[in-house]
DNA sequence: CGGCAGTTTGATGTTACTCAATTTAAGTGG
DNA sequence: CCACTTAAATTGAGTAACATCAAACTGCCG
């Protein structure tokens, strides 16, 4: 992923934004109404699994992620959205998405026509390139996070996820590598690691026991990152 | 997904061979040398992780898995491959491939040139949307599998790999609804579902003794296709 | 017949879940 | 600023699910 801002999420990575947006790919079929921008509380749900919509979403700012329901009232994250990445890159050809999503924080959003979207990203002689890029960088991370569910403790994963989630705030801001912004209850990680929050309490409060780290008040401060590597990269 | 025989693998169910074959998509750069037949015998390796290719690959005949292996010697089946089956999307524009791929059975596979798949998909007009759409699908897949792997227990996992599999052998052949070719040792269902081969073994007991189905001798027998179907639904 | 890979079974240990009570933190309205 | 409310985090006790270790068993093939 390269440092790529656009006119839309001055933090986007995924060079996405910059293939859509180019001026000349595409003439607006009205004005530029085919992408708005939308503000959305914390907690509020933005996409619906099943509801078909004919939007693309990028978020600006805030935290939001992206999970499927149970049936039972349980829910499984599939990722945290940090501003500048797309909801998903399979939204882009998905008439209706198989996820839902929703604002962790109050979030901006960039809603865009999902025809325009297609229509300019087939334009550009790049496109396919880059949409590939967006994919197959998708299915990485879906990939090791299937290997991090089925193979590592709940210790591991809870640092495994912390770890991403620093790394992927540092390539978005001035890098700092200490103490990090981080608005997740502990449900968040439950979710997103499949396991309890009772359970994720006590491995936090153990990590923070042990001084490896400490994540309170809406921070992440690492606290020995010698370890907090080396839990967070087992495989 | 459309049924969408090609004349690589009559079992195609992707739309991915039709596109990538279509006559009049690109000139052989040397005659038909971008892509030739290979044969691999059960369970050799076929790609290596992070070992850089030129090549794409599906899967002829045979069954196979594509996995990533820990550091400590544990894997992570994160799908298997049935004929017709391109081994990921993300290939096609990965040099180095993020997982590695293995075979089941004795299995063909047809390798092709990367460079030469790429510029045939570019060349069709339809390709980019051919292409998205094997990414979706695959990415919602692993949506799932990370669901269930969250989410499910043993019991429930194993009934949805199974389902799953029944599913997919259906979209190949002739229906069978009760009894199903399934080569795979309890060890890589226990890799599939992040478990272990002897909690497997005890699952599938049960579910022999419960009379819901019997796995055994390379064959899969649905005995209760009810309780299956709603045991391997589960969400 | 022996050897090997795969499966089954039992006994025991560990990890993580459930339930429920308590503490802490964060607002909110007076 | 303080009482009140509510959401989140913590803690303890008991339990269920799954892992580990090891031995026995099965089928298959040379």
């Amino acid at each position: 992923m390269a440092e790529n801002p656009c006119a839309i999420c001055p933090y986007s990575v995924s060079g996405f934004c910059a293939a859509v947006l180019a001026e000349s790919a595409h003439s607006q079929p009205h004005g530029a109404s085919w992408r708005q921008h939308r503000v959305v509380a914390a907690g509020r749900q933005v996409v619906n699994r099943n509801d078909d919509s004919k939007h693309v979403y990028v978020l600006c700012t805030g935290w939001g992620f992206r999970f499927i329901q149970s049936n039972d009232g349980r829910r499984q994250i599939l990722n945290f959205l940090l501003p500048g990445d797309l909801f998903s890159a399979a939204s882009i050809f998905e008439e209706r998405p198989h996820y839902s999503v929703k604002a962790v924080t109050a979030v901006q959003i960039s809603e865009m026509s999902r025809n325009e979207v297609q229509s300019r990203l087939a334009a550009d002689p790049a496109g396919l390139r880059t949409f590939a890029m967006a994919c197959a960088s998708e299915i990485e991370d879906l990939d090791e996070l299937v290997t991090a569910l089925g193979r590592l403790s709940a210790e591991e994963r809870i640092a495994r996820l912390l770890l991403q989630l620093t790394k992927r705030i540092s390539a978005r801001n001035v890098v700092r590598d200490r103490y990090f912004p981080m608005p997740l209850r502990q449900q968040h990680i439950a979710d997103a690691t499949g396991l309890t929050s009772v359970h994720v309490s006590r491995i936090l409060s153990a990590l923070r026991a042990r001084e490896v780290l400490d994540l309170s008040n809406g921070h992440l401060r690492i606290i020995d990152p010698i370890e907090f590597a080396r839990l967070g990269s087992a495989r």
